[in-house]
RNA sequence: GGGGAAGUGGCGGAACUGGCAGACGCGCAUGACUUAGGAUCAUGUGGAGCGAUCCGUAUGGGUUCGAGUCCCAUCUUCCCCA
């Protein structure tokens, strides 16, 4: 018996001795195909997590096969180490950034070694360095000088009490209070710097180049929201005229009134001297909201009138200006046209505020309602009448309501004007809107339309004299609701001329071709008043951090001068060190001196420094050329590098980055390409003989994205509580933990309470009763624990609550500590059990228990390798059986390897193991095939537990090191069948199954399938009528 | 409300272009070795039935010789956007 697999012993020497050697570093070599592998980069936030290790294991692993299979691997790792944890850890206790960050990344690159993965650390790149930083701002200053940087006031959120602008995550709950003092934060106008990523937004949407998942695509082109419009200027009363823009110029007829953003520019000008009180506080409340809050559906929308008026440019229509926090002045020019009859929140709107709302685009389905009373408001014979015209219509009483198609409007309203009651009414509403009177018929088809026949309906009927509204009339009944909005793209009406203009038509190739809305934009060029325009959800990126720690925006302003930028030779900007970080203030850098007064480089005068700080995103957009070079001085990376490694092929990372990190890059990247800055590299890869067509335009060619781990679920202890009830609550004086709640008495002179403890807060559990009730159990510190297992001293503590399957954190107790299982199973084990336990892509809960069976797969390997085979009863069947299964391992995990799906390579995996260890209990293979079916598994394993498989590799007497070693070769005769279970269905069932040899031809299948003693059965002697063959499936199916 | 992903044993998950459902592992059960077992080894393990056999991939339809896989409808969960 050889000695026990103990990995503790084994790791740390390997990756001394690959440090040593250098395994891991990778050169420049334009004889070998390159591949650059990507990992997306931590946070130093002080401990290893094991989602880190899901993240980073799976992606070495494959780079590590790429390697084997002979190319020149680059798999760099470095740190995101700007951001805000650092400074909140500056404020609440008292560490410098720096040191609180520069001693995590300490830590987590001890940790990271642990990993075994094959980081070049040489090419280790710190975010926070200012050998990075430099370049960082020197991005800035190229963006700055290509015009796609640029500074513009925009709104902060704001703690008035603190006195400090707050990032989004300092801004908790519904009433968006601040996270320290608890004060409702508000917003704040503030000079900030912007890039021009909304210039890319065309090229961003093309993702044709790029091997990306259809996800992130789909979430990228979301985020960029292209949609095809016009603007359209309105004029207005009271000053300059007001640019909308709108997707639907084919409703311009029915733009009833207008709404602003509250932040927009003209909101002063246009509000009349009358409403200016309410107009204002109105603005304040607005400013205090979220996004989200303003422009949810089923929020209740609000808004004021500013008392202003727009001229409608199409029928000259006099339309009322309001402000409404739904619009965002963020999004198209923040002010629109609102065309209540076909825009949900439009309609929401006016209905609340009782403006108009005129229907200016025809029903698609015909479908149009009418509602009367027989006998009230309507002569008997009424629906006779409509039974006779073969009008649909329900009665409910003497209620009537029509149902009909617009190719019946006529005749329904002919019949309707022939049996209406004198003073009555009856209208006709959806694909036509009309009223019907004693005296005729009124179309409803205008504003003005709408005034007039509310008056009269007013008159004959005092119930809707509250109406402001045709449309809030008819919205009081339930019946009409739905046909008195729609926001399809119908045929237009009540449009001037326009008026019958075709809505949509299927274009040659059979696509739907908006027909109205070209031939309105059309006519809007024409006159003068609009022209057709794209526009775009994404907006600039504000990229302006009113903090510390990050890189400086290298800018001085100079009361002559201006914004000034920084000249290049005088980068980095560097951050001071002695700073105060007082909650009270901005910036610190704000409050520095030294760093704020400065002369301006153009005139030399007194100037100041900008004091904002980048936007972490943006160190992490240019990371991956960081890799390349992280020591270069005479640039951000080194050409000779780029020209090799660029781009990179294979990205990983979480989902959660789709839209922010991962638009950012490919923006950086093509603004890098646009401002020069490939050139020197694509000079040197020409040189290299290599083509850059397109080299340049995409950061990333390929992409997957792994999935979560999420803690594991427990069931809370059961626990028998004893003690005195204060009211509802029981303070307890011993708590016992037991096995089962089965018969448990009460204890005489004591309330008890038994249950499952669901959670606990400091010395209060929540405890989960058979019935269902949850009861609070307080304890304090003379209560006795009694706890099997833990002793006298047993704490609270040691009780444990219920978990449910959600995101690890700290708070819900339920992480997992990757230096703790490395140090119980070694790191082999947990690489393996991580890609072997879940779907990488989707991930899943943590269980502590399946580890064992990676433990046990490593341990028989180690056995399997150590112990051999005696191979004094070889048998050649075995023999050729062993290395087919070894072949088709080498397929399986390959194939594994490549698409991502590792679980399924380690399942081959642990598949061969259990061959092997069937062949060596049974002692039937020469030691010569034994040999080199273990030398295989060594070399499939390699990727996946790399230690182990050194360690057998070299103890095996192959040459070091395995991980430099060719890739086993698949060879598909090996690997194929001898022999085949022929599946003999009938009717698709599954009636026998016979051994045949592998190439049987169909004729014989057939021939044995039919005779099959499980057919016969079933075929009950019937004729087939059919036989089919699949051999790539060793198939008959037999249908009778 | 819109867009996307998913739903398979007690659990994690296999099943390539439609072709033997449940690979591999956890757990569980029985047995062996043991002072002991949360170690190790052996055997078994979707459900029902003594059995031949029948039923099974969220639900209901459909296409097909054949559907976990394709099509339609419904339900549930998750993610993104609103």
């Amino acid at each position: 018996m050889a000695e026990k697999y103990n990995p503790q012993e084994i790791e740390p020497l390997w990756s001394e001795q690959w440090e040593r050697d250098g395994l891991n570093r990778s050169v420049v070599d334009p004889g070998r195909p390159k591949h650059y592998a990507l990992t997306m980069l931590p946070y130093p936030s002080g401990d290893l997590h094991i989602g880190h290790w899901y993240a980073m294991t799976p992606s070495d692993a494959r780079a590590r096969w790429m390697r084997m299979r002979g190319y020149n691997v680059l798999f760099p790792m470095g740190f995101d180490a700007f951001g805000l944890p650092a400074e909140n850890a500056a404020i609440q206790r008292g560490i410098h950034p720096k040191i609180w960050t520069y001693r995590n990344i300490d830590n987590m690159r001890r940790q990271l070694r642990t990993m075994g993965a094959m980081f070049d650390w040489e090419r280790e790149a710190i975010s926070s360095d200012p050998e990075y930083y430099k370049w960082t701002q020197w991005f800035f200053l190229q963006f700055y000088k290509h015009d796609l940087a640029y500074r513009q006031k925009a709104a902060v959120d704001f703690c008035p009490n603190c006195n400090t602008t707050l990032a989004r995550e300092q801004v908790w709950g519904e009433d968006r209070h601040c996270e320290r003092c608890g004060t409702p934060v508000i917003k704040k106008e503030l000079e900030q710097w912007f890039f021009r990523t909304t210039r890319y937004a065309e090229e961003l949407l093309d993702h044709s180049a790029i091997n990306w998942p259809e996800r992130v695509k789909a979430m990228q082109t979301n985020w960029i929201g292209r949609s095809e419009g016009a603007h359209v200027t309105f004029r207005t009363e009271q000053g300059e005229p007001i640019s909308v823009f709108t997707t639907r110029p084919d409703t311009l007829w029915g733009a009833t009134f207008m709404v602003l953003a509250p932040e927009h520019p003209l909101v002063d000008q246009i509000t009349t001297p009358d409403r200016r009180a309410e107009v204002w506080a109105y603005v304040e409340e607005a400013a205090r909201k979220t996004e989200i809050d303003r422009t949810a559906e089923g929020k209740d929308k609000t808004g004021v009138f500013t008392g202003g008026y727009a001229i409608n440019p199409v029928n000259n229509e006099r339309i009322p200006i309001w402000i409404a926090d739904y619009v965002l002045i963020s999004y198209g020019s923040g002010a629109i046209m609102a065309v209540p009859a076909h825009d949900q929140r439009d309609f929401e709107f006016a209905l609340k505020y009782g403006l108009p709302i005129i229907p200016v685009i025809a029903r698609t389905d015909g479908l149009v309602k009418s509602f009367t009373k027989e006998g009230a408001w309507m002569k008997e014979g009424f629906t006779h009448a409509l039974d006779q015209a073969r009008i649909p219509y329900q009665k409910s009483g003497e209620t009537v309501y029509v149902s009909m198609h617009e190719d019946q409007v006529d005749e329904y309203v002919a019949i309707a004007q022939q049996y209406l009651k004198p003073g009555s009414w009856v209208e006709v509403v959806g694909a036509r809107w009309a009223f019907i009177f004693d005296d005729g018929v009124v179309p409803f088809d205008s504003v003005a339309a709408d005034r007039e026949l509310l008056a009269r309906c007013k008159a004959l009927e005092p119930s809707v004299a509250d109406r402001r509204t045709i449309m809030e009339m008819l919205y009081g009944l339930e019946w009409y609701r739905d046909v008195l909005f729609h926001d399809e793209y119908g045929d237009m009406i009540n449009s001037g001329p326009f008026t019958g203009t075709q809505g949509t038509q299927i274009g040659p190739s059979g696509e739907v071709e908006h027909v109205a809305k070209a031939k309105v934009t059309e006519w809007l060029e024409q006159q003068g008043i609009g022209h057709s325009a794209v526009n775009y959800r994404l907006r600039d990126w504000l990229i302006s951090r009113q903090r510390y720690w990050g890189a400086p925006i290298p800018i001085v302003y100079c009361d002559r001068c201006g914004a000034v930028p920084v000249p290049e030779d005088q980068l980095p900007v560097l951050l001071p060190d002695d700073v105060d970080f007082k909650p009270t203030g901005e910036s610190p850098l704000r409050y520095h001196a030294g760093f704020l007064n400065t002369t301006c480089p153009q005139c030399g005068g007194p100037a100041t420094r900008e004091t904002d700080t980048m936007d972490t995103f943006m160190c992490s957009s240019w990371y991956q050329y960081r890799y390349l070079s992280p020591h270069y001085d005479e640039g951000p990376f080194d050409p000779h590098e780029g020209a090799y490694w660029l781009p990179v092929d294979q990205y990983t990372g979480g989902i959660e980055h789709a839209t922010m990190h991962l638009m950012y890059t490919r923006f950086f990247t093509k603004a890098m390409r646009d401002c020069g800055i490939f050139e020197p590299t694509k000079r040197a890869a020409e040189a290299m003989g290599r083509d850059t067509t397109g080299m340049f335009d995409e950061p990333m060619l390929a992409l997957f994205n792994q999935g979560m781990i999420l803690g594991e679920p427990r069931d809370g202890d059961l626990i028998v509580a004893t003690g005195k009830f204060e009211g509802e609550k029981l303070n307890a004086s011993h708590i016992r933990v037991v096995s089962q709640l089965d018969g448990i008495e009460a204890a005489p002179g004591y309330d008890t309470v038994v249950g499952e403890v669901l959670s606990r807060k400091e010395l209060v559990l929540n405890v989960q009763t058979p019935d269902g009730r949850s009861v609070v159990v307080d304890t304090d510190e003379t209560t006795v624990f009694d706890i099997p297992g833990a002793g006298p001293d047993a704490t609270i503590e040691q009780i444990r609550y219920q978990l449910d399957v959600e995101k690890m954190s700290k708070s819900k107790g339920n992480v997992v500590a990757p230096d703790e299982l490395v140090s119980t199973y070694g790191a082999d084990a947990v690489r393996a059990y991580l890609m072997f336990a879940f779907r990488w892509e989707q991930g899943g809960p943590w269980d502590s228990q399946g580890i064992q069976g990676v433990v046990r797969w490593l341990n028989d390997v180690w056995a399997l390798v150590l112990d051999g085979v005696e191979g004094n009863q070889a048998d050649p069947a075995t023999e050729r059986d062993l290395m087919r299964k070894v072949h088709q391992t080498i397929k399986a995990v390959g194939d594994g390897l490549e698409h991502f799906t590792f679980n399924t390579a380690l399942a081959a995996l642990m598949a061969l193991r259990n061959t092997l260890h069937d062949i060596q209990r049974r002692d039937t293979v020469s030691r010569a095939v034994w040999d080199e079916a273990i030398r295989h598994l060594l070399l499939l394993m390699a990727p996946f537990t790399p230690f182990i498989a050194e360690e057998l590799w070299v103890r095996r007497g192959y040459p070091y090191s395995i991980h430099t070693q060719p890739w086993p070769v698949y060879n598909p005769e090996i690997a194929a069948e001898e022999e085949i279970t022929l599946v003999v269905q009938i009717n698709g069932k599954v009636r026998d199954r016979i051994q045949v040899p592998a190439g049987i031809s169909e004729d014989e299948a057939k021939r044995l399938a039919l005779e099959s003693t499980g057919a016969q059965r079933h075929m009950a002697g019937k004729t087939p009528r059919k036989v089919i063959f699949v051999a790539q499936r060793g198939m008959v199916n037999i249908v009778v």
